[in-house]
DNA sequence: ATGAAAGCGCTAACAC
DNA sequence: GTGTTAGCGCTTTCAT
């Protein structure tokens, strides 16, 4: 009874069709199956027709376990984002998704909430599935965790800024276009007192947004005091408090510019709450244009940075990284451009005469209008 | 140079430390590592010592490639949700995630957007990813999908319907319960005239909530006229829609329930464009309770369908088909309860007393009014 | 063009 | 209690 026994059958659920199960059925040997699954030319028209044949009969699916172990590689892409609960996030995991599959990647989401503990179980975790490569679409990350990744000489792409490596590439987003377009905006309406909400200043791509605004108020010779520029954390909870303490100083400002989207949808918020009108009493002004945005009371005017943009980037940076023979695979930065689309959440300022005369022709309504 | 030539490195990255190293450093043989690797109490402390120590030392990480090949489980879990993009399911995707990881798994995540070749491609790659099993959270499926999966004989959890099969377990969600207190409440303040906007009617739970929502209605002996039932599809676009619709109709009703909350985003829109108050002329009442439903404006009465219990018994449900040794291994149904949450976007009906007086003292604003 | 065989990193049976 | 060893399913030499 000893000799005989060949598989142990120890295993959860049967064994799989597998690669010799196809090649007994086809008459060939597992290495004819294997090529002819993987498209190599020199297979027999003939013998890869019947060994087609037999995986169709058997509904035989690769293992790709097994493949990743011979070939070292998983065709597995890491994502790590900052809140997959910001909807800003689910649609860059969506586009970055489809670009993947398109090019026969499997992709690992993660979201880090900021958490240090979450995010390196997270980077363990992603390592340990040997992923081919990360894409940190944090806005942000602390500097030792970085530090953790870059050791592995591994493919990585961050956005904004990272280290100068030879493995790192970087999504460089032109967050002045956008934000200046939305600076002029506010500025052409005749606003003078703009506010900021920026998000945690932790992140490297928050300061990066805060800069471009106040860089592109003094382009104006506009200045904004510090109390106008409030710290939020990219949440609508954020948004409602920061908004609060603006509308509890002395000089309100007229309009605030946000550094995403949640943030102004808390700001409108904590305007209704407050029984201030958006955009009669303070215009308000988003960031990220997420699709959530159009729908808003008021729809919100933002600066829109492309979730597509991005995804076709970092996808295609991390390929450059991962694939000996893609054509981009020394190019180090990838940009990203940003733009200011308008709706209804931005208008003249308050007391000025074109918004008394919109007013009094009652052709553009914010809310809480009383 | 041939008969010593042993590891021929023709893979793309340098092969990472690995549990032959590991034992080298250690003095110890592979088996030894595996074992104190995966906390066998046989293992000598003091060995045992020795091999943490070499692994901490060479930064070792088992590779998951190859534990899962030999033990013919992943850990891993697919779960597929309708769209990604809908906040709803970013909640639940965290929720589940969270779970997972906690019990030592990784899940895959994948959205059908409603498409039936994208769906298929979906479950194919997680198939061949090997995955444990496949929670499908779509709320709704089509018919011969399920077929695909049920064929493996492959641990599989449904909401609300599917095949009775031994690897197959329900998630039930109560909705008559959260519908019936949804009714209820807008019927004690004196609405009569109630809408639905139901989701696509494809899908079995859309189904199941409009059903809910007739005998909700049926038993306090109120009626819904055909023309106030209009199917929507579970976005903000088909929650304008369908408001516009009824808006369009002679008899204009005073309250409308929707199927989930993007349709009930979407009906404030319809209703904001047109000047209609909410709650002050149409009260609106969502299903999902998303993050996002507290901050809209006015905050939105919702059906709450907890994301956490969603998720809970998926994961318990799935790990219970999983795992030979799972207590609740028979268990078929489990159950997923919902309840009414009472926000801003309901009040009495307009022209009612309690709405004049309400109105007069001015304590309850909807938006738009005039 | 095809097949035989080595071996990817690991677990588990078996021998000691 | 520990080591030796046989595979898991696949890709890729190397020999034919």
């Amino acid at each position: 009874m000893s000799a005989l026994r060949k598989k142990p059958q120890n295993r959860l659920r049967p064994a799989a069709i597998s690669i010799r199960d196809v090649a007994r059925r086809a008459g060939v040997s597992i290495a004819t199956v294997s090529r002819t699954v993987n498209g190599i030319a020199t297979v027999d028209p003939q013998l890869a027709l019947q060994v087609w044949r037999a995986i169709e009969e058997l509904g035989y699916l690769p293992n790709t376990q097994a493949r990743a172990l011979v070939s070292g590689r998983s065709r597995m892409l890491g994502l790590i984002v900052s809140e997959i609960t910001n909807p800003f996030f689910p649609e860059l995991v969506q586009e970055f998704e489809n670009l993947a599959v398109a090019q026969g990647y499997e992709v690992l989401i993660g979201s880090t909430n900021y958490e240090t503990a979450r995010t390196e179980s997270l980077i363990r975790r992603m390592l340990q599935r040997k992923v081919d490569g990360i894409a940190v679409m944090t806005f942000g990350i602390e500097e030792d965790l970085v530090q953790k990744l870059v050791d592995r000489e591994f493919p990585l792409v961050f956005v904004d800024a990272g280290p100068n490596l030879p493995n790192i590439r970087i999504l460089k987003v032109n967050y002045g276009e956008g934000i200046r377009q939305a600076v002029q905006h506010l500025a052409a309406l005749g606003h003078r007192s703009i506010a900021f909400i920026s998000g945690p200043l932790r992140l490297r791509s928050a300061v990066a947004r805060r800069d471009a605004f106040v860089k592109s108020m003094s382009e104006l010779g506009l200045t904004t005091p510090t109390q106008h520029i409030v710290e939020g954390d990219h949440t609508m909870e954020g948004g409602i408090a920061a908004m609060e303490s603006l509308i509890s100083l002395n000089e309100l400002p007229t309009a605030v510019l946000c550094s995403n989207d949640m943030t102004a949808i808390g700001a409108l918020h904590a305007l209704y709450k407050t029984t201030h009108g958006v955009p009669r009493d303070i215009s308000v002004v988003g960031f990220d244009d997420i699709h959530l945005a159009q729908f808003m009371l008021p729809p919100l005017t933002t600066v829109q940075m492309s979730c597509k943009d991005l995804a076709v980037a970092a996808v295609e940076a991390l390929r450059a990284g991962i694939e000996r023979d893609h054509p981009k695979i020394m190019q180090k930065e990838w940009p990203v451009s940003t733009r200011l689309v308008v709706r209804r959440s931005t208008a003249f300022p308050r007391g000025t005469l074109p918004a008394l005369v919109e007013g009094a022709a009652g052709k553009r309504r914010g809310i809480n209008a009383k």
